[in-house]
RNA sequence: GGGGGCGUAGCUCAAUUGGUUAGAGUACCGGACUGUCGAUCCGGUGGUUGCGGGUUCGAGCCCCGUCGCCCUCGCCA
């Protein structure tokens, strides 16, 4: 990209080639780097665009500024006038995009003087001597100024920038929605926030604009799109921030194939512009059942097989208790894992509990039937289970046996974690699919009350519809939903439903989830209401851009696809927030503290 | 809230069973050097071992507490 040209510049650090030589330039930016030969000094000048190598040869540019320039030191901020010239027989770079020239200096102007900066702008996440993430955050401006986290930003620029272009050109409107807002009473914790001029009432930072982006169809907007940030007061992980991205979507009068094909097309769209990669088209659908009972999962990565296999009538005609008794068996394959040792396997053992299970049993594959772990057990069943999971002589069994809940949650991980270890997710293939025909509602067993799987906004399936009025726990369960998710290599990046638009069934929808007229009225009349004064059919979508820039860049972790992301605790260990405030902040906000101790913020210096 | 890992020089790490003056690389400072691009060569500075207590003749190491960061379970409609 060109500079934008001022009295700094005339070009970038990224622009300059050989067919610019003999050209007077003015270039500005970082000292990246700086080789003193007494004669001659040697700078590799940077800025966004990329590194030039500068030149200051007491011939060229005298006496006076070569002395000035043997004092630069990393991270000046310098503005240099030369000319470029070609770079020497053998001398050419290579590794730089400037390599085949250089600027040879006559002027130099510093700017900004900087001390010796805590790290240098000039590692990679991955490397072995990389300065802590702590550290990283403490000095992100820093951070920033590193070309793989520059190269984060321009791609998720990239992505928002054809999202607006994308959506713009099919007639969306891009409509903002309020931040203050009213606490939700489904779903994650909010982030509050105090009211001043009404004592003792608080706002609610939004979980998402779901009801505003409804409401946009109701009042006429017919199609929307916004980016926009969404809190969640929940604990953070490497793959979630408490407040995060979503490009938001809804229409009006279209059906839930209309919004997964347009979206689909969006995807294409960003895959090409950015990767360079064709998205094959249709993207492939999977009911929900399916993806548990193959994947154990509802976002199955497709990436690799190790399905799923359904042993549990089998088991059951085995003497082996902890198979007969189960509700349900379950095993993957996991190749060539026979070489596993006992100390191993025993740890896989010991990880599953982690995710609930009470064991998981193991065997190996070996000849004509099994060998360790539970094979005596099961011997009389292994040419069955050979046949119908295609295993191999050296291959791993790995068996649950539980609650169809806990068996999909074990093995589904345990795929996961088989093939991180097996590597066997090839980072350079996107395997995107379409998770359809969720389930409408969950029982939760600690509240004793249903749940919507998605939200309660998501209208179920046509012929589900007449189920709303049933009361046992089999008929509500079997209700599903026009919910959709769109699922990447293991990873929700996007999911939505259409919405109920007319009253009578939301009503049914929330008397079912226990909330009575009453509460319904006060949490959510505004949206009867709106229903009632003539909704339109209408559905929508949210991305979330971050995991969608993590997938893009292959990076594994949330924060590094945010400028300014927060800790696991919720800080952000650079400006130190979040931090006390004083009396008179409380007061004006009507609140006070039970803390009764004051910890001083964490911030730097 | 639970489980696990980590915290030593500016940065990344090492330090035997608890034992002399806590080391290395890099960065930094000074010097030499006209073709380097991880510059090179010579010399040098740099430590509240996260913080607070305890045990001990003696603690970076052991014990208790505490703070921070990361992974994870719970949580995330």
């Amino acid at each position: 990209m060109p500079a934008i040209v001022s009295r700094y510049r005339s070009h970038t650090c990224g622009q300059l080639r050989s067919s610019d030589q003999g050209q007077r330039v003015r270039l500005s930016g970082w000292v990246h780097s700086y080789r003193d030969h007494g004669g001659l000094v040697f700078i590799d000048l940077r800025d966004r665009e990329g590194l030039t190598q500068i030149v200051f040869d007491p011939d060229t540019c005298g006496q006076a500024v070569h002395d000035e320039a043997r004092k630069l030191r990393s991270e000046w901020v310098i503005s240099i006038e030369g000319a470029v010239g070609p770079r020497g027989q053998g001398l050419v770079n290579p590794r730089l995009a400037t390599g085949e020239i250089e600027v040879h200096a006559s002027q130099l102007e510093i700017l900004s003087q900087s001390p010796t900066p805590p790290f240098l702008p000039d590692f990679e996440v991955a490397d072995a001597d990389a300065p802590k993430e702590e550290r990283r955050l403490q000095y992100r401006f820093l951070d920033l100024r590193r070309a793989e986290m520059q190269q984060t930003l321009r791609v998720r620029h990239q992505v928002t920038r054809i999202m607006r272009e994308y959506l713009g050109a099919l007639g969306f409107w891009e409509i903002e929605t309020p931040f203050l807002t009213k606490s939700t009473p489904e779903g994650a914790r909010d982030f509050i926030v105090p009211s001043r001029l009404q004592a003792g009432s608080f706002y609610a930072l939004p979980q998402s604009p779901q009801l505003f982006k409804q409401l946009l169809m109701v009042g006429g907007c017919d199609k929307y799109m916004q980016i926009v940030r969404c809190f969640r007061d929940e604990d953070p992980r490497a793959d979630r921030q408490a407040e995060f991205t979503q490009l938001d979507v809804e229409m009006s009068f279209i059906d839930r194939q209309d919004i997964i094909g347009h979206m689909e097309g969006l995807l294409v769209q960003i895959w090409k512009e950015v990767l360079g990669i064709e998205i094959s088209t249709p993207i492939p659908h999977m009911d929900y059942d399916q993806a548990m009972n193959l994947y154990g999962s509802d976002r199955p990565d497709l990436r690799f097989g190790m399905q799923l296999h359904d042993i549990t009538e089998l088991a059951h005609t085995t003497d082996f208790g902890v198979f007969k008794n189960a509700p349900m068996v379950k095993c993957i394959v996991v190749p060539d894992g026979a070489k596993m040792t006992r100390a191993q396997t025993d740890a896989l053992a010991l990880w599953s509990k982690e995710y609930g299970a009470k064991g998981l049993a193991v065997t190996k594959v070996s000849g004509e039937g099994f060998d360790t772990g539970i094979a005596k057990f099961i011997n009389p069943i292994a040419g069955q289970i050979i046949e119908m999971t295609g295993a191999k002589n050296g291959d791993l069994l790995c068996f649950a046996a539980d609650k169809p809940k806990i068996v999909h949650r074990v093995l589904g991980e345990l795929r996961l974690k088989m093939a991180r270890d097996l590597q066997l997710k090839p980072s350079s293939q996107f395997a995107f699919v379409w998770v359809v025909n969720f389930p409408a509602f969950e029982y939760d067993e600690q509240e004793k009350r249903y749940s919507s799987t998605h939200h309660p906004f998501t209208a179920p399936l046509d012929e589900d519809l007449k189920k709303l009025d049933g009361r046992d726990q089999e008929t509500i369960e079997s209700i599903r939903s026009k919910a959709y998710d769109i699922v990447c290599n293991g990873s929700e990046i996007g999911g939505g439903s259409i919405r109920i638009h007319r009253m009578d069934t939301q009503q049914k929808v929330f008397s079912l989830l226990g909330i009575d007229d009453a509460a319904q009225k006060l949490k959510f009349g505004f949206l009867l209401d709106a229903l009632q004064f003539g909704a339109p059919p209408h559905g929508g979508i949210a991305f979330g851009l971050d995991r969608m820039v993590m997938i893009l860049r292959n990076i594994g972790n949330i924060r590094d696809v945010i400028a300014f992301p927060k800790t696991q605790s919720g800080a952000d260990i650079m400006c130190g927030a979040p931090s006390p405030i004083d009396d008179r902040q409380l007061k004006e906000a009507n609140i006070r503290s039970i803390m009764p101790v004051i910890k001083p913020p964490a911030a730097s210096e």
